[in-house]
DNA sequence: AAAAAGACTTAGAAAAATTTTT
DNA sequence: AAAAATTTTTCTAAGTCTTTTT
């Protein structure tokens, strides 16, 4: 093979292992991709008869090697990485210098679209200069290319947008930037705006709470799609679902919901007559193609109207002829898209579009969990309480906003080390509270219970014959017991939710900061370096601030 | 007014770095 | 000191929304 051929064949070994590989678009893409590298009449044409495993094993020799080398020269790696930030990691930005974000361009391989993606495995190019503009200040020093005998595609000088480069990716041909930091002062302001925005809402939210309470009730369709839409997204914080291209992975958000994405608990046959009776199911993949399952009670003019939607969006499907059209459903809108609903937002207030929403729900539930639990923590309460209490709190919002993340692989392991140390404190504790009842002469002494220790060898437990000791002793294996049980709960709530993704998008940083002086919880327990520098303008934020 | 292009935020996975346990 | 677990950083895909073009 030549190396051209080869590169791409690795590019796909180091992912035999990977779920990438179990798909068979993924496969199917990437042989496409090699086959065309590899050139008409070429030997290779089957790919069930490749073995790839020789270059997956030598790629993780190398990976091995490369670890092993980071190991010994950690102080030279450093070094050498530090150089590399100097000349390629900052930007002059009036007059100030900025922190780049991402000033390397993606290398090649095969694109790894989430979820069913029609193109996942397709190759993705090399990006080189010729492909790449610069967007730099009018007289500014071009930067020289650092590839040899090559250059930039052009140089503009933009001061309306903060990107410092762009190449287009040939996968979809979407827009790629370099970007400042987070840290950045663009950035930054740009955040600042967005919390001072959302919390704007507040202002403004009993009107459109009115309004979709008032719209729910209207016999036009525009009207009640209207009040649906507005209602789901300000409950369920869901996003408004724009349209998506053919080529893409199915995924939906609130304007795009199909009859297949909702379930009603009771139907026409069996109308509702408690509260208890108009619950819905949502169930649909969204963002990332990340399952939403949500069974929620809504009230019942919306439950009505809904039912009343899927009934109408069903005669559609009656009309499809297509089966896997009819599989995958109608429409639950027909007369609302994203531009209605941002239109209409906005004229209730400036600026005001779906996604503020959710920025407002998270900030303002993380506020109000607080302030639930707020006599629970005083200044006194350990560190480690402290942080167990913001963190459910950070829980609660990562849930209402749905983010999640693949479950720990160490996850299974961890809980059974826990629950083999959950039997050990229950029989611990049986073995005392009867070691008690002797000493009180309450029993008769049993035939001693024996006990494995960490050895495996067998070791008769000592208990002092000291009633008092022994009562202190078994009080602090309640203690455990209770502790551990807690700890196994909150490792199985929180095994799949993501609590960084609010963190860094959706909380007011300010509710945070105000809480942890109050508290006198150190920031940097719930807050990493990157928080701190990303969000400088909320360090000083006073202990009685609100969001 | 609809579609396409463009610019930006949001998202989870994977890699890397750090801390804790053995 | 090695291994394992946990946290942080990096990467880039996938959304939202605005602006420009047709």
């Amino acid at each position: 093979m030549t190396p051209e051929q080869e590169e791409v064949a690795t590019f796909y070994a180091v992912l035999i292992e990977s779920d990438h590989a179990e798909k068979k678009v993924f496969r199917d893409n990437f042989f496409k991709a090699w086959k065309k590298i590899l050139g008409p009449g070429h030997v290779i044409k089957d790919f069930d008869k490749c073995d790839f495993r020789p270059i997956w094993k030598y790629s993780q020799e190398k990976k091995e090697e490369a670890k092993i080398y980071r190991k010994e020269n950690r102080e030279k790696l450093k070094k050498e990485k530090e150089e590399l930030m100097e000349i390629y990691g900052y930007a002059l930005v009036d007059g100030y210098r900025e922190k780049i974000g991402n000033f390397r361009v993606e290398p090649p391989g095969l694109f790894r679209g989430r979820g069913q993606h029609p193109k996942t495995g397709r190759l993705k190019e090399r990006v080189m200069p010729e492909q790449i503009t610069l967007n730099i200040g009018k007289g500014a020093k071009i930067p020289k290319c650092p590839i040899e005998g090559h250059n930039w595609k052009g140089v503009i000088h933009n001061p309306n947008v903060t990107w410092l480069a762009f190449w287009k990716d040939n996968i979809n041909g979407d827009f790629k930037y370099v970007w400042l930091d987070k840290s950045s002062k663009f950035k930054g302001q740009s955040d600042f705006l967005k919390y001072e925005k959302s919390r704007k809402l507040k202002d403004y939210i009993d009107k459109i709470r009115a309004f979709y309470n008032r719209g729910i009730k209207s016999n036009k369709t525009e009207d009640y799609e209207l009040a649906v839409a507005i209602y789901l997204i300000d409950r369920l914080a869901l996003r408004v679902g724009n349209e998506k291209g053919e080529d893409t992975a199915d995924t939906v958000g609130c304007c795009s919901l199909r009859t297949a994405h909702i379930m009603f608990k009771c139907d026409e046959s069996d109308p509702p007559i408690t509260l208890e009776d108009t619950k819905i199911r949502l169930k649909f993949l969204g963002k990332d193609s990340i399952q939403y399952d949500n069974i929620v009670n809504v009230e019942a003019p919306f439950y009505k109207k809904l039912m009343l939607m899927k009934k109408q969006a069903l005669k559609t499907v009656d009309r499809m002829r297509d089966k896997k059209e009819r599989e995958k459903g109608a429409n639950m809108f027909t007369k609302v898209d994203p531009s209605v609903v941002n239109t209409t937002l906005s004229s209730f207030m400036d600026g005001l579009t779906a996604k503020v929403f959710r920025t407002y729900n998270a900030s303002i539930t993380l506020q109000r969990e607080l302030e639930k639990v707020d006599d629970e923590v005083s200044k006194e309460t350990p560190i480690g309480d402290k942080v167990f209490v913001y963190n459910r709190s950070n829980r609660i919002v990562a849930e209402l906003c749905n983010h999640q993340r693949a479950i720990p692989k160490s996850h299974s392991t961890q809980v059974g080390k826990m629950k083999e140390k959950m039997s050990d404190l229950l029989d611990k504790r049986e073995a005392l509270e009867e070691h008690i009842q002797v000493l009180k002469g309450k029993k008769k002494k049993k035939a001693k219970k024996e006990k494995k220790n960490k050895k495996g060898e067998k070791e008769p437990r000592k208990f002092s014959q000291n009633i008092d000791v022994c009562q202190r002793q078994l009080e602090s294996c309640l203690k455990s017991i209770t502790n551990l049980e807690a700890r196994l709960k909150t490792k199985d709530e929180t095994k799949a939710v993501s609590l960084g993704t609010s963190k860094i998008n959706y909380m007011d940083p300010r509710i945070t900061v105000a809480w942890c002086k109050r508290k006198e919880l150190p920031l940097e327990k719930v807050f990493n370096a990157s928080l701190v520098t990303k969000f400088p303008w909320a360090m000083d934020t006073k202990t009685d601030w609100k969001y």
